[in-house]
DNA sequence: GTGGTCTAGACCACC
DNA sequence: GTGGTCTAGACCACG
């Protein structure tokens, strides 16, 4: 399975899932045509609420990302790339951007927060993610 | 008024006001003994409903950063200061690691999230809000 | 001044004000005839504010404990004694009914409640009141 | 359901709740996992306003009683009942304190005051609750 | 269905 | 004037 959720990390879990279908497909590990994992099966791979699959699903289809082939399941469109492509940075600056703005209302120096980021950065990419 | 809501930032306003208090104590705004905005003319400055900064007040109260004077409103503790420092930065990290954790899950390299913070933080500093 | 208030003791301060006035009259401390302290003094004194001490008198006033001399102040009538004598017990027992009654419904046994108000009791009569 | 109310013991509507449930944990009346009524069914049982509910269950949250599984309703946690255990004693002595501390202060002796409990007390143990 | 947030407005106790 | 509590009812996110 190439996504999973993280319950506590503030994003609704439905949200996380279309972040990272959308994040899989602008690195090319789904391509267009690809089948994404049916509902029931993602919901057992990640042991949450089928319906919060579905929402996800539901989602991405109307975004053009996915499309369903009858009877068969879900497909990754041929224009899911461009789309996602765009939508990569864009997601992650969206989010960093409302916590950088909180980080310089707390009175933060622009080398302040650089500092605290690179900290961040450096444990996050030597231990895996424990 | 030192302290402001934005809709739109993800975060719920009782909890943007709750933050928003810590940094300004821990910031040496509000210092041991001021007094806060009543519940009233906060509501009305901010255009919230009353409640909210009920709320706000209530979780600051419980946190040992604001006590109530009978009759008379809210006032800052002598512990705020210690208790606010020491969130001051846990409150930003905890937000900044979740994103920053999500950015390499997308699949960005440690460089290219600097890169992107860096350029973030320029907007941020440059121009005042825009 | 043969009262004194304590602002966390659950009871608001005019309430306070109120019993122990009553205690003093039927514990005879204070007798048919004697002036209570002026508003304004017993406000200094108990560093609280003056309508919080307005608000007491009139309370006993309509109780009949205490009537105003034209110009003077307050005085403790003669009926005083007759009706604090009868309140003293009724004051407390009704406060003391509540607690033990959330004492039985948290499981206590009449032993256990016993054995906690004994225990209460002999650290408060052997300490002054630290 | 394992908790109700009375509007005339002297403590807000929530606190009522909120003690109950730290008492029903301490006596093993709910355990770990269980989960609590849920907000809706509760305030209907009790004919009080959800928002109330909401409250208490919120406080018991925030100190680490209760936790909630997204879409399902509240837990007790695992570290619930080390809590509740230490906090049941202490909820009842604060509240024991105090009146004792002012029957002290009303004059009455401790053989007095152990007179008056004790009578009380086997009223209350006597008549269920007449 | 669940809890979470917010608004609107009331009443109370206190200063 | 202040904060504290409660009600009523709305909308959202989630399962």
């Amino acid at each position: 399975m190439f996504f999973s959720v993280e319950p506590a990390n503030g994003l609704p879990i439905y949200d996380q899932i279309v972040r990272q279908i959308k994040f899989a497909v602008a690195n090319r590990v789904l391509t267009s045509g690809d089948m994404v994992p049916s509902v029931r099966e993602a919901a057992r791979e990640l042991a949450i609420n089928p319906n919060t699959v579905v929402r996800a699903y539901r989602e991405l289809q109307s975004a053009g990302i996915l499309a369903t082939i009858r009877g068969t399941g879900l497909q990754v469109t041929d224009e899911a790339y461009k789309r996602c492509r765009k939508d990569k940075s864009d997601l992650i600056r969206a989010r960093l951007g409302n916590v950088l703005e909180e980080a310089k209302r707390a009175g933060l120096s622009a080398n302040e927060i650089q500092a605290m980021v690179a900290d961040e950065v450096r444990q996050l990419f030597r231990e895996p993610h424990a």
